[in-house]
RNA sequence: GUCCCCAUCGUCUAGUCUGGCCAAGGACACCGCCCUUUCACGGCGGCGACCGGGGUUCAAAUCCCCGUGGGGACGCCA
């Protein structure tokens, strides 16, 4: 058996987004599911469109995701001569022609066409000019398709799609500037570089037949087709910029783990079973084509959050310590990973669902805050000021500082006022994070240090007689 | 409008190919209860779907047809 081979072909007029990564994925997924191999292209014919910041941004996203690639980037700009030669020869053989309509004359027949009901192609007025009526003349190359007949395509997940040949168009090859066209261009690029199946959106379902013409005049093999359901946005309809967060890389500046975005975007329209966890290493060895579904999906931010939670909360606490500084930096705080850094990820990993959130709510571990008004007019009542100078002292005094220890230094504060933990464990919360919600008290006080804690308390204590005295 | 694709809880899906094990399973979200020093996590429970209609069959979520709905494509964009 051939190897396999498959790509992915973005066009950068942007940044990667959440359907083509899910595409390049599924696509890397199953070359390596097979043995293959997995390529870049870069489809930038279009030069009015294409830039180089979108070429970096789309490297960027595939890099952070973990989806890397066998071969590549290639780049069409720099295969223009191949294109230029094939199409050449299509006109040579008489399976292309000149066309000397213009834009603006397609436009009012489209217009026209529509509005009688039809389907608006071209009329194919120039198909059988003599070659001396287009000489001198700004023209485009045409592919001079069947007119009758039918072209099947035989779709890995669709089975087979028959089209009239009638209903299919005299595609343009070249521009009028002479560049080629997406439609001719990725029918080079694909036999050239012996792509054994093309994957990719449903919204190419389409392009297909006129293709399949292509790779025949040609004279080039088929290879397989197959075509993923669209993923949608929360309005239904393919994600949209506006109503929709589309870009890659804006969930990994929101604190997203590439390998929980990848776990819900390989479950955006493919399953096995129950299961919702998976690991890129898994998924090499189980993913396939059959089990890719029909229909299109919704995107769904809130699932893919709880997914996120989940690779948070069972990550190794040193990355995501590591991970994490930029999104501090972002809050003014310097930090660097360290072990003390990876314990503060600790106490949080059970309770984030992002990095983000994990930064906004370790703020107290860096700075000491002014405790939220509500928290405080609750909690750090006069009575409390002896409380905290009591557990100061105690905690200065204890051999080891210790979440064990500190225990039933809390346990006896708090049955000596015959009161539950709750009463003691909530304003001291108060007084060492600022508010009313936080990990578990001792292991804030773990990780903030005896010293810390001690000052807190004691300043806490200072603040409320202060004022009640006031 | 024309052509093409699709159709199971609000959402992602299992089940559909190979009809019976499905009075339809799991996950997210939501709601309750439990655990508990707060918030979470976790545990338990609840809500909730086979688009409609015809057929085929002893039997249909599963096969066929027709509707309806949703989506995509109709470019000198990709």
């Amino acid at each position: 058996m051939p190897e396999i081979v498959t790509r992915f072909a973005p066009s950068p007029t942007g940044y990667l987004h959440i359907g083509g990564a899910r595409t390049a994925l599924f696509n890397r997924l199953f070359a390596r599911r097979n043995g293959g191999k997995f390529l870049l292209r870069v489809e930038d014919t279009d030069r009015e469109r294409s830039t180089p910041e979108a070429v970096k941004a789309i490297l960027e996203g595939m890099t952070w995701l973990g989806i890397t690639w066998d071969e590549g980037p290639y780049f069409q700009t720099e295969r223009m001569e191949l294109y230029l030669k094939e199409a050449g020869r299509l006109v040579a053989e008489g399976k292309a022609y000149r066309c000397v309509c213009t834009p603006g004359e397609l436009e009012v027949r489209r217009k026209a066409a529509r509005e009688k009901g039809e389907k608006p192609h071209y009329d194919r007025r120039c198909r059988d000019l003599p070659p001396g009526d287009t000489e001198g003349k700004p023209s485009v190359v045409r592919f001079r398709a069947p007119l009758s007949g039918t072209t099947s395509v035989h779709d890995l997940l669709r089975g087979d799609v028959v089209y009239e040949n009638g209903e299919l168009d005299d595609l343009v090859l070249l521009r009028t500037d002479g560049s080629p066209t997406y439609n001719f261009v990725v029918v080079v690029d694909d036999a050239t570089m012996g792509i054994t199946h093309v994957l990719r959106g449903d919204d190419h379902l389409n392009n297909t037949p006129r293709q399949i013409l292509l790779y025949e005049a040609l004279g080039y093999p088929l290879p397989s087709f197959g075509h993923f359901p669209l993923i949608h946005g929360k309005e239904g309809g393919k994600l949209s910029k506006r109503q929709d967060d589309v870009s890659v890389t804006a969930y990994r500046d929101r604190g997203f783990l590439p390998e929980a975005m990848i776990n819900y975007l390989v479950r955006l329209g493919w399953g096995h079973g129950d299961q919702e966890i998976f690991s890129v290493e898994e998924l090499q060895g189980i993913f396939s084509l059959e089990s890719v579904g029909k229909s299109p999906s919704r995107f769904d931010p809130e699932k893919l959050q709880n997914v996120n939670a989940h690779y948070i909360k069972t990550g190794d606490p040193q990355r995501l310590s590591a991970l994490l500084v930029p999104f501090l930096a972002r809050r003014g705080i310097e930090a660097e990973s360290s072990p003390w850094l990876a314990k503060v990820v600790r106490t949080f990993q059970e309770r984030s669902k992002t990095l983000e959130e994990m930064a906004e709510s370790a703020e107290y571990y860096f700075r000491r805050k002014d405790p939220d008004p509500k928290s405080a007019e609750k909690f750090l009542t006069p009575e409390t000021a002896p409380l905290f100078e009591e557990i100061a002292r105690e905690l200065g005094g204890l051999p080891d500082f210790t979440p064990a220890a500190m225990e039933p230094v809390f346990q006896r504060a708090a049955e000596k006022r015959g009161a539950k933990l709750g009463k003691v464990a909530q304003p001291v919360r108060v007084a060492l994070t600022g508010g009313t919600v936080s990990p578990g008290i001792f292991e804030v006080m773990d990780v903030l240090g005896r010293d810390e804690v001690v000052e807190r308390l004691t300043a806490a204590a200072g603040r409320i007689r202060e004022r009640s005295a006031g």
